[in-house]
DNA sequence: AATCGATATGTATTTAATTGCATATGGTGA
DNA sequence: TCACCATATGCAATTAAATACATATCGATT
């Protein structure tokens, strides 16, 4: 981490979190979630995104179906039948959703950069 | 949340949580340790941390002990024995820990207002 | 109408995380 | 030296979370 080597907490690295939660205190979506939507938006399947983020068909399903129910709208349109099997597209909110969230990011890692490295230098040593 | 009444996201909260983590990607303290050492600073005891905290002393033991050990160091001083039973005290480095910490707790939310507040009036209608 | 592949979903299984239980240790003051 | 109470720690038990399994539905294309 921050400081010389040697320094205690040279091997200790500070991490965070972003997500969206209801009144309930229930997580609504974090960045597998977002991740999982922005695959979506890429490939139009909900399977393939799936396969590309190493998780089951059925586990990505239900996350979908989580995120959806406990916001109140829906972010994706699913269509199923068809010689494809059918496919999996985002709406307008959903678009919007993770171009929000790529911002967020992004600010939150710069903001993050001078609070990290003020926080090792008071810490270490 | 930000925004008027009836927007979107009118009632959805952007959350985060910050923590250590060592090479290996085991999380070493967040704030649920956070607090528990800061309790026992406030205390002198790991039992008084653990009741206000809600959590057993089993449960609180582990969590210290598990710290220290994926750190390497020893946050807290303890003495067993005596009329009372023993105490817990924080060393040098468990009192720089929790003041590097709350400070950074501070810098985050400044932090975050400003991020926050832009994300929602991106997505918000 | 038969095929194909993705969506849809309940149920069972396994694994991981938490919590609780029981019991030992240690030292000060009465 | 006995009682008291917090620290110390293994182990059982309970819950919760993640994964796997099985099976159904749907519709454009051939």
């Amino acid at each position: 981490m921050a400081g010389p080597k040697g320094s205690k907490y040279y091997d200790i690295f500070l991490k965070f979190k972003v997500w969206l939660e209801n009144t309930e205190g229930e997580s609504i979506l974090g960045n597998g979630k977002f991740e999982l939507i922005d695959y979506i938006d890429q490939s139009g399947s909900l399977k393939a995104a799936a396969d590309r983020l190493g998780i089951s068909y059925r586990k990505a399903w239900g996350m979908i179906k989580e995120t959806e129910e406990k916001l109140g709208f829906p972010l994706t349109e699913k269509h199923r039948g068809g010689q494809h099997g059918g496919n999996t597209l985002l709406t307008g909110e959903g678009k919007e959703l993770i171009e929000a969230y790529k911002e967020l990011l992004v600010e939150f890692d710069e903001a993050i950069y001078q609070i990290t490295k003020k926080f090792f230098n008071k810490v270490n040593k």
